[in-house]
DNA sequence: ATGCACTCCTGAACGC
DNA sequence: TGCGTTCAGGAGTGCA
């Protein structure tokens, strides 16, 4: 589920109902998370009231005005479920606040919590190596281009390096390489700038469309409430080799590279 | 330095 | 119905 689009999608439900709130109480069930769960999680957000919340590439940001910003990530199977009609499994933390309960559920544990200063985010090497946003003016064409000088790499697996740029996964990497018309496995290095130029600007269009969309929804919910996302019907690749190009009617094909499915049109990207 | 296979973990989907 | 296999939206680590 997550990319960019989905957290940015959770960080706007969770805005209202956390904003201002104090945190009653804090339960944490396994520690053993991506990272493990700080120990004095709960009683350092115990108390602290919640003050605002942002989103840095696939990370959530909840800061208190303890000085403390809570940082999720949601890896492959993240969620946060409003008031559980009963705890789940993998359930593996919940806050409680303002009359609410949200469960932190994760069935991979690919997802992690930490608290850190939130006036140094960037004591968390998880952030500190973090690139550009992609909806920034930092992200562009010439910043693509001083990434792909002289890389061997696939593109593709390029966009997913969150060093040059942080948000993308796998579903965007290939939605943009299609939208930008070029071939996912072509080395960064050889790209010309123009096409660069054209793919940064893809990068920014289907995220931005994503985002309005509020995200897309595979297997999970994305939103907080439980709404699906819907831009998984606005796919034009990913996930559809065997079907058709909507642009030419040729046949998707699924690839592999860097061991990561990917999803082009032959005839299209170059 | 660079590129990539492997790894963590669970569950869903698929083939027989 | 049941079982084994494969795959999954992430990303750090270690190796060649």
């Amino acid at each position: 589920m997550p990319e960019l689009p989905e957290v940015e999608t959770v960080v706007r439900g969770l805005r209202p109902l956390l904003l201002g709130q104090r945190i009653d109480r804090v339960l944490v069930r396994r520690y053993d998370l991506r990272w493990p769960v700080p120990a004095d999680l709960a009683e350092r957000l115990r108390g602290a009231r919640v003050t605002t919340l942002g989103r840095r590439a696939k990370f959530g940001l909840v800061a208190t005005d303890r000085g403390d910003t809570l940082v999720f990530h949601l890896g492959m199977s993240g969620r946060f479920r409003l008031d559980p009609d009963q705890p789940m499994a993998h359930d593996h933390v919940v806050i409680e606040t303002g009359g609410h309960q949200l469960a932190f559920f994760d069935p991979r544990r690919f997802g992690s919590l930490h608290l850190v200063a939130s006036d140094s985010l960037q004591s968390l090497p998880l952030l500190a190596g973090l690139g550009p946003e992609p909806l920034d003016d930092a992200f562009d064409g010439q910043s693509l281009a001083r990434a792909a000088a002289g890389r061997r790499t696939p593109i593709k697996s390029l966009l997913l390096d969150q060093r040059v740029v942080a948000g993308l996964g796998n579903i965007y990497a290939s939605e943009a390489l299609f939208r930008a018309r070029i071939a996912p496995a072509r080395k960064a290095g050889r790209i010309a700038q123009a096409r660069l130029e054209r793919l940064a600007d893809a990068v920014k269009a289907v995220l931005a469309e994503a985002i309005a969309a509020g995200g897309s929804s595979l297997r999970d919910h994305v939103t907080v409430s439980g709404e699906l996302g819907t831009f998984q019907h606005c796919f034009q690749v990913y996930g559809r080799h065997g079907k058709a190009c909507p642009s030419c009617g040729g046949r998707i094909v699924r690839l592999v590279l860097a061991g990561r499915s990917t999803y082009a049109c032959r005839r299209c990207q170059r």
